[in-house]
DNA sequence: TTCCAGGCAGTAG
DNA sequence: CTACTGCATGGA
């Protein structure tokens, strides 16, 4: 669904019209954008997809700041600059947290791959494909067989086909939920959705909604990663990771990424002088 | 072979 | 409310 070369990234979007593929440049400073077929969609909508792809506004200070406070924590300011990538698109976002559940991330990533290959709609260009995300009007129609041969589990199936079904009766959008205001208000109501748990609706709400204060409970790689930095006494222990979480109100979905990455990094022997983003 | 991966729904108590 | 179980695959 993308492809990154050095400082750019390529990537096909809809504003809803024909499929563009686009190509964005960081200087550094800024994001040039061009379109590398077709006609480049409105300015006001490539401002948008960038600000909730990229987060580039926000602010960290704050949160580096509260970062240092605590020793155990300060192997995680080798990552400062880096802002979390969103998933812009709320039934990509809940696709994808649901095929992920459970399971390993490289095996998550398969079977996203095969399912947007699948599904998705492409266009080539210069001999690369392009995909978009499967739309939720192809996937409603789908048998549930057809995503167990992507190596879905039978539940998983349903809950994919069944989260196109909101998308594409009307009942759920991402404009709907957002009218909602309040983080837990939305939580309520992405639970109610069969498939979604408080891991799946939490991890949403911070790629697709960016939400600030979601703590996915319950992720084994964030416990991992606790435990290894010594913040947890056990593996499993919801009310140790709630109260460490509660030190960084308006930054848990920050925090969260950053040791997702910290994770990442095997052993946590990486270099501390290395070049900075 | 066993255990665990960026969990969830259904059921029993 | 909590505790337990089946789901399905793949890597360690």
């Amino acid at each position: 669904m993308h492809e990154v070369t050095g400082d750019r990234v390529r990537r096909l979007i809809t504003d809803g019209g024909k499929p563009v593929l686009i190509e964005i440049l960081s200087t550094g400073n800024e994001f040039l954008v061009k379109a590398l077929t077709g006609k480049l969609p409105a300015q006001k909508f490539i401002e948008h997809l960038l600000d909730e792809w990229f987060d580039p506004f926000r602010d960290t200070a704050q949160f580096y700041k509260l970062l240092k406070k605590d020793k155990d924590l300060h192997s995680l300011l080798r990552y400062t600059g880096f802002h979390m990538v969103g998933i812009p698109d709320l039934f990509e976002a809940l696709c994808w947290s649901v095929i992920g559940q459970q399971i390993s991330l490289a095996f998550a990533y398969q079977v996203k791959r095969r399912f947007v290959e699948n599904f998705g709609n492409s266009l080539e260009f210069q001999k690369r494909k392009y995909y978009l995300f499967p739309q939720p009007a192809q996937v409603a129609m789908l048998h549930p067989d057809q995503l167990r041969s992507l190596k879905l589990t039978q539940r998983k199936a349903e809950y994919v086909i069944g989260i196109a079904r909101l998308f594409s009766s009307g009942s759920l959008s991402k404009e709907k939920i957002l009218k909602l205001g309040a983080e837990d208000l939305i939580r309520e109501e992405l639970l109610t959705i069969r498939g979604v748990g408080e891991w799946t609706a939490n991890y949403t709400m911070m790629k697709a909604l960016r939400a600030m204060d979601c703590v996915p409970f319950g992720d084994a790689g964030l416990n991992n990663a606790l435990f290894r930095l010594k913040q947890i006494p056990k593996k499993e222990n919801r009310t140790a990771v709630a109260i460490f979480f509660n030190n960084f109100p308006g930054w848990k979905t920050y925090l969260v990424y950053y040791l997702w990455m910290r994770l990442r990094d095997k052993n946590g022997d990486m270099d501390l002088n290395s070049p900075k983003p």
